[in-house]
DNA sequence: CGAGTACTTGAAAGATCTCAAATTAGGTGG
DNA sequence: CCACCTAATTTGAGATCTTTCAAGTACTCG
């Protein structure tokens, strides 16, 4: 995606010295718990949530490995949100202070990482969006064609047939709906032909409809960094 | 809220030059419109908002005198909201190659241009987690909470009332109800002696209990940059 | 094989929307 | 300052969407 000079990849490099294994169903950082790492993850799938006084979770985001979450240290010291392992991951932890040490040393990566919380902003406003106007069927429909978009960068050989990773709780979770509704959502496009299912996997069967009753934009394909001054003039 | 040298101020001033005033209702940039500046708000106030495939609108976020928006344009090159006027207004166009400029040469700056969008990204998600999980009720009291510290944080002597600038219709686009929805939630809020309203003014009548049922939290209040190197090191 | 978790389905309750109409408020030209 | 015009607010009634509760079925892991 961007072309880094080779100082620049091994100052990226270098960051992640330590690395740190959690458990499928663990919690890597609790919300408000006091703490000064982000962290990118190597292998696995996290979630990022919180828990509101009713004890409902709303799931923010899923992230996937080559992704980097917790940049909110940077303001706040403290986790914002909880995040919790859906599979056994491997994740980097990163200090706030490398953080600094990178943007003060290599100022074109720090645009570059600028750029990519950009694309996640985005995201989250699709879905903000997505929970404020759109139908349930809808929105259960977004969130299959945003994780195929996202294992798909994983796996090239990733087809319209993918596992979900997910309990439908889950998908209720980050949709805003019950377990339930989400069951009947995702009958309701099986009836309609959008998408078949069968041993935990699903198959989309009419992207091009799908896409359309989602409003799915693909951010991440549309970043254009190619205006970054060169790293002749860093 | 930051300490700057003078240098850094003088910098940030610097990108000022210009100003362009905008009329209340005009459209200051539209959805996926080509553009390379981000602005920085002086007088009035904006929302960012999008327009889904059936019409309806979600506001993403209000735009207060001193806020900046629009950085995306670093990750993309154009516009994924658009940006209106709701009251005559007077922005600072930046073009992002400004920005790159300025964390170039003012790593320190751009570490609390980072925190601010951490800020608003943290913002960003309380209002995900509340369209996903909280009552029509519990979404239109976080709203006039939300009003309430932004007006407070432009003029100090902000008591508890204040008048909202908003149509029904604009907070029902904000938390992804109808207008008359709204309304009705208004008017409960009214009933159960939250909140008293005369003259498009409000009176945040309990505000502890209102804060309970909204899930508040001022973000902006948490910020902490002390850990930031000083500006020796720069 | 058994226990627990996830999935599925139905029926009824609850929340929110739609539609329609009446009332109020604000802004403008005379 | 008034009269008028339009936009905003308010209210009611019925429709629609989503949740809740309950129960049964299917998987998965140890």
């Amino acid at each position: 995606m961007m072309i880094l000079t080779a100082p620049e990849r091994a100052a990226l490099d270098q960051l992640g010295e330590r690395e740190r294994s959690v458990r499928k169903g663990m919690t890597l950082v609790r919300e408000n718990e006091r703490s000064t790492e982000l962290y990118a993850l190597k292998s696995g799938m996290l979630i990022a949530f919180v828990l509101l006084d009713d004890g409902s979770r709303q799931i923010l985001r899923f992230i996937f490995p080559g992704d980097l979450t917790g940049m909110a240290v940077i303001a706040f010291g403290k986790a914002p949100h909880a995040l919790l392992a859906l599979a056994d991951s491997v994740v980097v932890p990163i200090d706030r202070t490398q953080v600094a040490d990178i943007v003060f040393r290599f100022p074109r990566v720090a645009l570059a990482l600028a750029a990519l919380e950009q694309v996640e902003r985005a995201t989250l406003t699709d879905r903000l969006a997505g929970l404020g106007r759109m139908s349930a069927r809808a929105r259960v429909a977004a969130v299959l064609l945003d994780l195929r978009d996202r294992i798909r960068r994983q796996d090239e050989n990733t087809g319209d047939t993918f596992a979900l990773g997910l309990t439908q709780e889950e998908i209720g979770d980050a949709t805003g709906l019950t377990a339930v509704h989400v069951n009947r959502m995702l009958r309701q496009l099986e009836e309609q032909g959008l998408i078949a299912r069968s041993g935990g996997r699903v198959t989309l069967l009419d992207e091009a409809r799908l896409m359309r009753s989602a409003n799915h934009v693909d951010r991440l394909a549309a970043v254009d960094l190619s205006w970054l001054p060169g790293p002749s003039e860093a």
